[in-house]
DNA sequence: TCTCTTCTGAAATTATATTGACAGAATTTA
DNA sequence: TAAATTCTGTCAATATAATTTCAGAAGAGA
């Protein structure tokens, strides 16, 4: 049978009426920033509930804990299990798949990478690289690595739809320098780069950020050495049970920023996708969706 | 002129391309159980990141702070303006952005996707793909539409890695006779076709398939009706609140699927990883991972 | 008011945490 | 491959924290 360990703030609930004066003083403080309030040194924490430190030890050893430290732990643990306890609501949609199926071992790791990126992603720079992405004064460029390829063709092809004036840089380098002698000031540079980053790229990234060209660096949670060039940079999770790296957290994020940029400005990209599926009817290449 | 405290998140990702190999190690750990994994002392945060007290110390000397002490101050009052601001009940791994934000309901809708997704395979159907993939007598052939050609580039890309005889067939359908023609029974080919259906691509199935080609489909959730003639059929759910659809549930199939093709056939892959390594090595594109 | 009991914090003691110096290991560069 | 650089952990020193002791303070009951 396990034991149910109770919390903190139960035990000091029900020792509350045995606690003296002072270490009232201290309850209070703690349950009012919990668990902060209980998270420094015993020198601080009684400082700040204006007592002195004996009667902190004295009190966490009348709730049962052998010293401070133990004290101090439990309040950690409690933090550590509920920022961590979410994640383990993953359990409801594994598949039906056995426990150590490559399935459920692969979801695992893409939850987790999910919510790395996530609680990553800094809103305020995510919000200025749309703004930029969404710029289309100037031309959007769009170039990937070995792998990222793929993932800068699914962008091209979608941010074509959105806006004008978006090239795909082809994965061929010797082509580059033609498309930076073209790059000015109010330009824009999508790049991914994941590890093993490219020299080619850092390359591309320092030329194109010499001539003004904003650099939007899509990267892996190491950083590809082109942040210290570029005007905005995204860290995505990549770790899987495997030998390569996964790019799932990759493409969330540059379906985000696709879907965050069509939303800034859908009065001129709502006519776009129109005439777009106005050609595709007209072309007859696609079956009508019913 | 008030000063923008930045968050010990926001230091690290900051600083985090200057950061060496086991200040990385404790970057993550922090990171992944934040803040708890910094608010113990740093012999205890040391132990847990499985790195050196110095190399911690020497960490939040990088990132601003005069001591560890003063960087546990930090983390503290972030924790304590977290609890007693408005957000207390943040959403699980949402990032810190405004509830109605893009990167949130983006999330949400993800995360549903991938779980139904997820509930919705059948493993025995997963294994029965795979070890057809798996299958280097005969040749696998890659294929996607409009949309989904940048998956069939990934899928490319990796099983290129993992096995001989893969064909990329190109987008332009033009060529694809071509490859009909030399297609035989034992042959694989992996079909994305996700709405709007491509008429093409379902020519090209009815074909393959008369000639005894094995057909592996991952379409969506309603499913493109090549799945007549697939021997496998994957749906992946794909609504997103956007005009377009989402690829990450697909993606995060195909990645399971290249994930347990490899791990079928490891012995002889592992092989050709270590040569591709070693190509890599001496062609001097990529940068050493450090 | 006095005395007894209980509580409290100053100070001393002990334990632990933090930092700095250094040398061996790992990595990069020539 | 060898040299130079950078990184990392062990160990010692120093600082700080936690505990214990104890004398005085506060309160209860006579």
């Amino acid at each position: 049978m396990t034991k149910p360990p109770l919390t903190v703030r139960e035990l000091i609930r029900d020792h509350y009426p045995t606690l003296t004066q002072s270490e009232r003083k201290f309850a209070n403080s703690l349950l009012e920033k919990y668990p902060a309030a209980g998270l420094a040194s015993i020198t601080i924490v009684a400082a700040n509930a204006e007592v002195s430190t004996p009667t902190i030890a004295r009190m966490v050893q009348k709730l049962g804990f052998k010293g401070y430290p133990q004290f101090h732990q439990a309040l950690l643990k409690e933090l550590e299990a509920k920022v961590s306890g979410p994640t383990q609501r993953r359990e409801n949609w594994a598949s039906e798949a056995p426990e150590g199926h490559m399935l459920n071992r692969f979801s695992q790791a893409v939850t987790d990478n999910l919510s790395q990126t996530f609680s990553n992603v800094d809103s305020g720079q995510f919000d200025a690289a749309v703004r930029q992405l969404a710029k289309t004064e100037g031309r959007l460029y769009v170039v990937g690595g070995r792998i990222t390829r793929a993932l800068a063709d699914y962008a091209f092809t979608h941010f074509q739809a959105i806006r004008q004036r978006v090239t795909h840089m082809t994965s061929s380098s010797a082509t580059w320098p033609h498309y930076v002698l073209d790059m000015e000031e109010g330009d824009t540079l999508l790049l991914f780069d994941v590890r093993r980053y490219e020299t080619n790229l850092q390359r591309l990234a320092e030329l194109a950020a010499e001539r003004g060209v904003k650099v939007v660096l899509i990267t892996d949670q190491w950083a590809s050495p082109i942040a210290a060039v570029a005007a905005h940079t995204f860290n995505c999770w990549v770790e899987i049970p495997s030998a390569w790296d996964s790019n799932i957290s990759t493409m969330m994020l540059l379906e985000a920023m696709i879907a965050a940029t069509q939303e800034e400005s859908w009065d001129k990209t709502k006519e776009r996708y129109d005439r777009l599926d106005e050609l595709f009817d007209t072309t007859r290449l696609f079956r009508k969706f019913s």
